[in-house]
DNA sequence: TGTAATGTTTACCAACCGGTCAAATTATCA
DNA sequence: TGATAATTTGACCGGTTGGTAAACATTACA
């Protein structure tokens, strides 16, 4: 066979096994930084430690190299919010999201820039996954929210409003890192904004601003 | 004189007055929705009606042009936070802080993906802006709210990281304005979601989630 | 071990991209 | 009006980019 992708094949390779971990976690590297059209596949072949033919004999386009990464990556980054349980506590739930979410992105900033550069350009390559399953993931959840509300375990609130904010004020952390390391100084150059930043997300969804005795 | 760029004249044409608007018009609608890699300078000659090289005439490069309409659009930007006043009553001017940021997403949401785009690749071209006048205006600004919540008119917190919440949950409306969409459904098209988010978002700064009699 | 399948490399291509140049056209104003 | 400055255009250039072709090298396995 001349072109035996890995699509193609019943049973991948430990080489195909291998190289395209390579190419994948390059991949994040590159189109998390730059974006997908700011991205070469030069950029990405070389970080992957392999030439550009090399790179496509695994991935036939630059387009199909991106779709995987986003598979790959989608899955990981709303467990989190699936792990969000009905049965818990309301505001010990909202409170570990908010934990879960900022977690990740301090884990995980490369996935989180992966996807806001996508989305911040319109998410022309992952329109389907926004109004497909993370919609409906977005819409069970915010039942529960409201379930919560209804019950008078929390604040009546718009809960997918309550999610938008969850999600931008922990992500924040993460896409616009080099602002907020900006703004605060290179003197908390360490880890510590992010505890800081969990103590005041903390503070500010569970009692908001306003004084209390 | 064979090349009399706009820099280099006493006075400003007529002429060079309108072409240039044409230019960063189109450059903010290119740049805003691609990013600075991502665009090319045929995609704004066109957008702004006329041929390359002439709108090279006005511009020497596709960065001259970037640093044009940033420096532009900065100023206006910035100017939500600088309204916030240390004589007004402090939870009343968070609150309407919090209702500017938001029509500004709403008004000019090209304007926030602008810099949203360059803050999320590393801010190369707007870095000493971060690290000058914008620190600078959030210090100040800063300081203002620790004096609130040290005499007791807001509750204690860092005064960073709620500037930091503010605009990430308003600019999220701007930035991840498909996604918001996506997850709402269609039925909310209009632009109820952003009537919504600012009640939501008051609603969350004031009084936090917890249930209160 | 031999051979077929798999993996890698070199050389290459056409389209695109940022930018230049010189000639042509249009506006300005003495 | 005419000359000078300002503006616009088409043709072009060198470098980059996504992707291909085919020869070459390696691996797996009967």
């Amino acid at each position: 066979m001349v072109l035996p992708r890995a699509a193609k094949t019943q049973r991948r390779t430990r080489i195909q096994e291998e190289k395209e971990e390579q190419i994948l976690e390059a991949a994040l590297e590159v189109f998390s930084a730059n974006g997908f059209r700011g991205s070469t596949i030069d950029q990405i072949a070389e970080v992957a430690g392999m030439s550009k033919p090399n790179l496509l004999y695994y991935f036939r386009t630059k387009e199909a190299m991106h779709r995987a990464l986003i598979d790959r990556v989608l899955d990981t980054w709303l467990d989190p919010l699936r792990e969000l349980d009905a049965e818990g506590n309301p505001v010990a739930e909202i409170r570990s999201y908010i934990r879960r979410k900022l977690e990740m992105a301090r884990e995980f900033p490369r996935e989180s820039r992966l996807f806001a550069n996508e989305i911040l350009q319109g998410a022309p390559h992952i329109e389907d996954e926004l109004k497909g399953p993370l919609k409906q993931l977005v819409d069970e959840k915010a039942e529960v929210i409201r379930a919560w509300a209804k019950a008078g375990k929390i604040a009546k609130c718009d809960p997918y409003h309550l999610i938008f904010a969850i999600w931008s004020t922990t992500q924040h952390y993460a896409d616009f890192d080099v602002q907020v390391r900006a703004v605060l100084g290179q003197e908390n150059a360490g880890d510590g904004r992010f505890e800081d930043a969990a103590r005041f997300l903390e503070r500010l969804f569970v009692d908001g601003l306003q004084v209390r005795e």
